[in-house]
DNA sequence: CGTACGGTTGACGAGTGTCAAGGGTAGTGG
DNA sequence: CCACTACCCTTGACACTCGTCAACCGTACG
């Protein structure tokens, strides 16, 4: 553990790559492991994109030849059966890494779909080349070891919720979960959060329907537990309030 | 990637620690990633420790302490809410890895509570000892996180079948899955395999509650897909049947 | 201004949970 | 060896949450 994670000093930001100097999740995401030169190699195989809402940057079954960073917006990994029932395994929100799905090595096929649930601003990079500086990178390896047991108990505390809670205390589990995570991020913590997705969205994340949603989100406004401006827009959400209900 | 991975040679064997040498799931866990000698380092710290079906090896919210590898049997980790309801997350079965449940650093509290499905035999370590040897050994780290992708993905198919899937593939998923992963073990492939769990425990698994699941159960039994010995034995399962069952 | 899409609300129904009773089976003790 | 007991499993009757279907509303966009 010999490797430096500390935040980018004014000194440290004349030697990054153009790219890397101004991103918002230089330190937050796995590149933070990296040294201002080794960015500067990575910086040149990596590629930005940007998809809009309802873009579809993979689909279940095809080859996957690419890792990426989740730099702005929210992804989401979506399994569609044949009859249309959908489920929502996971949400990408800036600073997370998308692509390994199973296996790092081998041509692997995506799992899942990667959607973007908003506007989204992807980092990408070649596969090979990334699993290449993870054998050289140690350090490298141990913050992806770290995020995906991040995302396996993230996964696990979601099994709880779809197999064992309401539909009231889904919804405010939900909640307070993305509220967690999109404060955590640019928009400043007073004026509330844009929901990542749609009613329809949130069912197939949740495993209720729309309908369903729609009725708990009203119930929850009624109690003056949830407030909105506009059905995107949550303007101030009770904490304590949800915490009570969410459960477990 | 200069790490041998090779399967144990007969030449290899008289120079493994007493008790990793007759390992059953020595080249298969973790511990394939380690060199005779490095076994013996290995060796010196772990403990084998045999707990009887229902015993708690870990209880929800204490210090994690130990990591473990489990050597037969199967484990089961368990949430339970203070009215009772349950949720189990995840079933570990002979070569899986236990106790990092969330950071890898620092004292941590185990997230779940580790429960022996069945009588169970764990090859444990001490958390520190084990920490210092994944950053002197890559391949080990390395092997560790293709582990937890697994987990993963394990746990995000489970939440496709908890958010979507029907009582009846539910229990098809559930009966597919456990055979896949009795048979690549002891058990011989001729004669069935015993069921880890119970029918509450299958419950608490799939999100049903007993009585679904035990009427799922007869009724597949009634249409010849599934054949039973007893309560626990399933002497025959019809793999297409249930995969056409199983949905998605 | 019209259209399309997403959201909300209501009426109804299906699938699964709840409650209750009875049957098997394994383990224990006489 | 049998009987007793406790636990697990099975089955039935009924209830309830959530899903389905349908209508309507609001908003965004052409």
């Amino acid at each position: 553990m010999t490797h430096t994670q500390a935040f980018a000093e004014p000194s440290d930001l004349e030697f990054l790559p153009n790219v890397c100097s101004g991103c918002a999740i230089r330190n937050s995401s796995l590149c933070g492991a990296l040294t201002a030169e080794e960015l500067h190699g990575l910086n040149r195989i990596s590629l930005r994109r940007k998809l809009e809402r309802g873009q579809h940057y993979a689909i279940e079954g095809d080859a996957s030849r690419q890792f990426a960073n989740v730099v702005s917006g929210v992804a989401k990994l979506v399994r569609t059966a044949r009859d249309g029932r959908t489920q929502i395994v996971g949400l990408l929100f800036p600073s997370d890494f998308l692509g390994f799905n199973s296996k790092v090595h081998g041509d692997d096929t995506e799992l899942y779909s990667i959607e973007a649930a908003t506007d989204l601003q992807l980092c990408t990079f070649p596969r090979e080349k990334f699993v290449g500086l993870l054998s050289k990178h140690p350090e490298l390896e141990h913050r992806m070891l770290q995020r995906t047991f991040d995302e396996l108990q993230v996964a696990r505390e979601w099994m709880v919720l779809l197999g064992r809670k309401t539909a009231k205390e889904r919804v405010a589990t939900f909640l307070l979960h993305v509220a967690k995570r999109m404060k955590n991020q640019s928009c400043t913590a007073q004026d509330g959060f844009n929901l990542p997705l749609n009613r329809s969205e949130i069912a197939d994340h949740i495993g209720l329907t729309v309908e369903t949603v729609s009725r708990q989100f009203s119930q929850m406004r009624k109690k003056g537990i949830l407030e909105m401006k506009g059905v995107r827009h949550v303007s101030r959400i009770d904490i304590d309030g949800l915490t009570e209900l969410a459960g477990f």
